[in-house]
RNA sequence: GCCCUCGUAGCUCAAUGGACAGAGCGCCAGCCUUCUAAGCUGUUGGUUGUGGGUUCGAAUCCCGCCGAGGGCGCCA
């Protein structure tokens, strides 16, 4: 957390090194990855490994010379100006050289105080980034309209959300951004089957009609879709529904006022349940996009990238407009291959709409980077579409990233919204409080009925979000009920619950001392637990982990980061006395230990888009 | 045919070039008159799919093979 110690040593290092004539490696620091103590390590392989490859360091295995050398550095840093046997640098215990590792050992009361006093001086901000200077922009929850929003979704919402948490957190300045696709041919479906059969019914509350509509869906769907063995009848019938559509379609295109009309109610319907469940989740949007709304620059791209030369028309020939993406930009072997982007009956697809969109992303909101949160089967399609941006000149091209991360089905196969076998994220959500409020009427009795329900709220979102971001990107989730609200072991609650338990310490310790008024200046000047130890060197990687997390795009990094540091707590809790600690000083040290840890634990769950009740 | 992911404990997953490969679940055994037991402690469990290579050092990087999933010009 503190590299200070860290620089000086370097230093001396470097310039024992430059004295000696040894070419020294770059060294690498990492914490002491052993418990019970704390400081950290850098090891001499690499340069004992260049040493032996020109010839020098005696002729001697690599990790022989690598303990010699970290001996030969521990002797010369310890009698340099040494004051005394603890060491020249200010701050430091003991330096040791093991396995060609040369570790160093922090004091433990100043080191102590001084993370805790740091984390709570910084309060929320502990862990915050400094300024990075660049502006990152977060595009996902891009469902469908016309559907309802189900657990595939919820995996993409939460890891956009995380993810701009921790931009933002790291320094990044950050902008949301949502697409929902409010046009196409499943939503000209849903429209249809209402117009036709449905005109004028409207179920009541937000998430009832957003599920309507995939009922409707599916229904339109199954007559829609060929049957073997169909009647004469059913075939002329199944024909003329589908000639229903296509035309409905057409209007919409042509901008039919009735059809318009049609499509901006349903779609309202669609958006509401939406940002309800951004509500729910404490997503905020800053910028919306909607599908709709880039097909007409998307139309005039197709023009533009035509007259530039970069796509084909080969509509004269009855064809489409296409990219041959790896012959422009000179590939010889096939990589992004072809694709279209304007259909032969001169309508738009998912591509074209991506270029008007990244467009617009560029020039109106000058993003730095456009990080992009989509499903990874999609991942050729994003790849061809960055490639066509560099060959239209976008330099920002180089900037765009496609955050894939793996689908999410069910045990009994993919989810389909055409067969309405989809796990709803209101239906996961009613059965996640469902649970705890189970749990909580015979853990804490005497909770009232409303605290009781946000409680409730509270862990059933925490342990779903967290059985999400505790899987890597790159990994499929077979969506598990009992699972993914499980609130045993390496979940949401077990986080939430370290947190709980760190405010009933402090809310019982007020009590106690309102009299003698707030909390004195912390000293550590006793023998810290190993306990204690463990959740100080927690807290203090916590601003590493924000920075990692971030770096790689990786929520896991800070969900896996979030247990180890509850973790530390909760053996802390278990086995360390705070407020019956005999000693007030070790009381009041303890105390603000406590406190900090509730802070830091705070702020991981607040990245992880988890909130942190103070009772559960 | 070509491309992308992945293969780690019985199961679900960590560890992405460094010290004995770690958690959770499950199993087994303990711990509530003590700050919330949604917890803690201990035990069990591994030739990291396989064969080679690079490196002082490989679960991690490279190549082959086996196995699983996904994608590949008018769906999104």
């Amino acid at each position: 957390m503190f590299n200070d110690i860290q620089q000086q040593l370097e230093e001396k290092i470097k310039a024992i090194c430059a004295a000696e004539g040894i070419e020294l490696a770059e060294l690498k620091w990492v914490p002491i990855p052993f418990a019970g103590e704390w400081g950290v390590s850098t090891s001499f392989f690499q340069t004992a490994a260049n040493e032996a490859r020109a010839g020098r360091g005696g002729g001697k295995p690599v990790p022989q010379r690598a303990q010699e050398l970290a001996e030969q550095v521990k002797g010369a840093v310890l009698s340099g100006q040494s004051k005394d046997q603890m060491g020249s640098v200010e701050g430091v215990s003991r330096i040791e050289a093991v396995k060609g590792y040369l570790n160093v050992y922090f004091e433990t009361s100043a080191y102590a105080r001084r993370v805790v006093e740091s984390v709570l001086a910084s309060g929320v901000d502990f862990g915050r980034g400094a300024p990075k200077g660049e502006r990152v922009m977060v595009e996902y929850a891009q469902p469908n309209t016309h559907h309802s929003f189900h657990i595939g979704h919820y995996r993409n919402t939460i890891l956009g959300e995380a993810l701009a948490r921790l931009t933002e957190f790291a320094g990044f300045e950050t902008i949301r951004a949502s697409y929902p696709g409010d046009i196409g041919l499943g939503v000209i479906t849903v429209m249809w089957i209402y117009d036709k059969f449905y005109k004028g019914q409207e179920p009541q509350g937000v998430h009832e009609r957003g599920q309507w509509l995939l009922k409707l869906y599916v229904e339109a769907t199954a007559l829609l879709e060929k049957k073997e063995n169909e009647t004469p009848e059913e075939t002329a019938r199944r024909e003329q529904y589908e000639a229903e559509r296509r035309e409905m379609y057409r209007k919409w295109d042509a901008g039919d006022p009735y059809v318009r009309e049609l499509w901006r109610t349903t779609r309202e319907w669609s958006l509401e349940e939406l940002r309800e469940i951004l509500r729910m989740m404490d997503v905020k949007m800053d910028v919306w996009f909607y599908e709709s709304e880039v097909d007409e620059p998307a139309k005039a791209i197709v023009e533009e990238l035509i007259a530039r030369g970069i796509a084909d028309d080969e509509r004269p020939q009855g064809g489409a407009v296409i990219v041959k993406i790896d012959e422009k930009l000179g590939l010889k072997k096939e990589k992004y291959r072809t694709n279209v982007i304007l259909r032969s009956d001169g309508t738009t697809l998912y591509l074209t709409k991506d270029l008007a969109l990244a467009k617009v992303k560029f020039e109106k909101y000058h993003v730095d980077r456009s990080i992009y949160v989509v499903d990874v089967r999609q991942s050729m399609h994003l790849q061809q579409a960055f490639a066509i941006l560099r060959l239209w000149g976008f330099p920002q091209a180089e900037k765009c990233y496609h955050l894939g991360y793996g689908f999410v089905s069910l045990p009994e196969g993919a989810m389909s919204a055409r067969r309405g076998r989809v796990v709803l994220f209101k239906d996961v959500f009613d059965e996640a409080v469902r649970r705890v409020l189970a749990v909580e009427s015979e853990k804490s009795p005497d909770m009232s009925e409303e605290q009781r329900r946000k409680v409730a709220e509270q862990i059933g979102m925490g342990a779903l979000a967290y059985s999400m971001l505790a899987v890597d990107n790159n990994r499929d989730i077979v969506f598990d009920m009992d699972a993914a609200l499980s609130f045993d072991g390496r979940t949401g609650p077990y986080i939430q619950n370290a947190h709980v338990r760190a405010n009933s310490i402090l809310k019982k310790s007020k009590v106690e001392s309102r009299k003698s008024g707030d909390l004195r200046p912390v000293t550590f000047d006793y023998e810290l637990t190993k306990h204690e130890i463990e959740l100080i060197e927690q807290i203090s990687r916590f601003p590493a982990a924000v920075e990692q997390a971030a770096n790689e795009y990786r929520p896991l990094v800070m969900a896996a980061y979030a247990y180890d540091l509850a973790n530390a707590f909760h053996s802390f809790y278990h086995a360390v006395p705070v407020l019956q600690a005999d000693d007030e000083k070790i009381r009041e040290a303890r105390l603000a230990l406590v406190a900090a840890a509730k802070q830091t634990i705070t702020n991981a769950l607040r990245l992880l888009d988890i909130q942190a009740p103070e009772v559960m």
